[in-house]
DNA sequence: CCTTTACATGCAAACGATTGAAGCTTCAAC
DNA sequence: GTTGAAGCTTCAATCGTTTGCATGTAAAGG
């Protein structure tokens, strides 16, 4: 039917053995011999069973990444394509493949990949988020298999993670918006359950701290990623007696959201309150006014997640398990708007 | 290391063929083997290599994706994480896995498919889009790949396609320009190459021409997917001496572009110009106005491409070679306004 | 001219499953 | 008591590679 390794180990007058070695480059054989089964290859279209060739070598040259539930992937979506082609393109250039594993619970998302890891068909696998108690995680721990975490988390501090400084990030944003004179700062969250909600409250508390700027609870609300809780966020935020002048916003989504309700209770942004937001996406650019909001390289995190996790996959000592993406704040008219007292 | 068919076989007391049968749930196996192997089974944590299983077998329960190059992914990457989301959902249902292929030049996507195809890697493959003179899709023709198109391609009328009815879509959303008293009525288009654009011009152009309106060439622009040919487009339109009183454009980022450029040249939306787009991103119920968009469900596209490619793969006979998935147009405030004579 | 050495290749056993055919029980029928 | 059939299980070949070891041959050294 298909071609094989021993229809060219024929043609050319060779064993199997010889062609394998010449496939893998083996230093002891013949120029000749080379050159006349690589035309051979060439002539006959001949390409490797993959299948048989991981059976015995116990290498798939693939790398599985699981992808999150849809309910979760609501707040993912944005990222989620970009963070593959990060992937995708690294593996790729190390001639490795991505297989794509799911589940609609987490149950099934554990029978995945563990149907994948013990089934030998896959190197390594990267996880695309945290989140707390993850069955996964502990599972591919106990399998020693090798793995990384787009993200963070804290019960396994040892693991190989790919993330950002997002306390360095809040800061940042939140002394960009304390630079321009507010004093009331307020924060929109994420879910608590995620390491990232929590790292951005951390540094937009840490940035109020150090300006010494008390932060009233009444201006940190809960929400999730979608803009409907920005926009509830909203009749709740401007309804306050003492209520903020600037707001951070875990995403531009979110942003959005907020911005829709400001208008629809007829404040401007930025003259009656600046935010900033996170994320970047393209959507940022384009609203009116456009949001200021923090890159956080989410092409990147992917591309640099593939290399760990291939480094790691390979053997090589990983040097540090815990890589941080830079991020980087874009300044839109969403927040350039002074105080003065 | 890990644990075989042989293992299980051996604290079982019988044959490794026995075990196999077992899992493969053959008839005439007595009730008390199956219990004890599959307790056994359960007990050790097996599962099956999948390498060896598919190298004998031949079917390897995985499917292709051939991603879009970066370079034309721009447009697709908003379609993209819904797609691969109805593709992997509906293959997860049949416990078929996902590999994604990719290349940076249409050379390396060739390659990267002949690698997965010839190497007995996958059973089926989805084209994620279509364009003209693919040599994938003919490499894929002669192999006698199963495959499917997303999209259509003219050139290849045999072949399996997951598509939308463009020309009805455009058709509709025209007329319901026209509906609302616009009689001068312009076209935003994307790259001419890609069938999805063709059609959409075509289904615009003959609603026009069944309500007997002329369509003014300088009316039709051609664009990208991107929002700065919109942008671009506004400035070229808006300074015709006869200019359209409303516009049909080929994707919501670029209806942003055009709301942006007629912003800062200091027209109302839809006072000054309807606007009617397609693909209703999450982003065009968030503009202001929010812009009427028609949804071409893209998850569907991908579920049924997946259901599609499934059945061709399992040697199903597939009824129709060409699934049109219906569309839906969502009329917002960008085109609601009514044009009295 | 015979041994050593190096180099190039072939042999054959894996890898972990599947599967057609053969084999062994057990029991019913004649 | 032999024969047959049915039911369950094992045997052994196979899938397409890789790889340690054996083998053959030619060049080099004594």
């Amino acid at each position: 039917m298909s071609v094989t390794i021993v229809d060219i180990a024929k043609q050319a007058g060779v064993s199997p053995s010889t062609v394998s070695r010449v496939i893998s480059g083996h230093p002891k054989i013949s120029p000749a011999t080379v050159r006349k089964v690589k035309s051979i290859m060439e002539e006959l279209n001949y390409h490797p069973n993959i299948m048989a060739k991981s059976l015995v070598s116990k290498v798939t040259n693939t790398i599985g990444i699981l992808l999150p539930r849809p309910a979760e992937e609501l707040f993912l979506n944005l990222f989620f394509s970009e963070m593959i082609r990060g992937v995708v393109t690294q593996a790729a250039r190390s001639s490795y493949d991505l297989l794509m594993a799911t589940g609609t619970t987490e149950r099934e998302e554990v029978e995945a990949i563990t149907r994948l890891v013990r089934g030998r068909r896959i190197d390594g696998v990267i996880l695309l988020y945290s989140r707390q108690a993850d069955p996964v995680i502990s599972f591919l721990k106990e399998e020693k298999f090798p793995f990384v975490l787009i993200g963070r988390n804290d019960e396994h501090p040892d693991i190989l993670t790919v993330d950002n400084n997002n306390v360095q990030a809040a800061f940042d944003v939140t002394r960009h918006l304390i630079a321009q004179g507010h004093t009331r700062v307020g924060f929109v969250s994420g879910p608590p359950t995620l390491t990232v909600s929590r790292d951005r409250l951390e540094g937009y508390k840490l940035a109020m701290q150090q300006e010494n700027l008390s932060v009233n609870p009444e201006w940190i609300v809960e929400g999730d990623f979608l803009q409907e809780s920005g926009y509830r966020a909203m009749s709740y935020i401007m309804n306050l007696p003492e209520r903020p002048t600037a707001l951070v916003v875990m995403d531009d989504l979110v942003a959005f959201g907020v911005l829709g309700g400001l208008t629809e209770l007829g404040y401007k942004v930025p003259q009656d309150l600046c935010l900033a937001a996170f994320n970047n996406t393209p959507m940022s650019e384009l609203t009116s006014p456009p949001i200021s909001s923090v890159d956080i390289g989410i092409y990147q995190l992917g591309y640099t997640a593939s290399q760990t996790l291939l480094r790691a996959v390979k053997g090589e000592t990983v040097h540090q398990n815990r890589v941080l993406i830079p991020h980087r704040f874009f300044p839109r008219e969403s927040s350039l708007h002074t105080i003065h007292k």
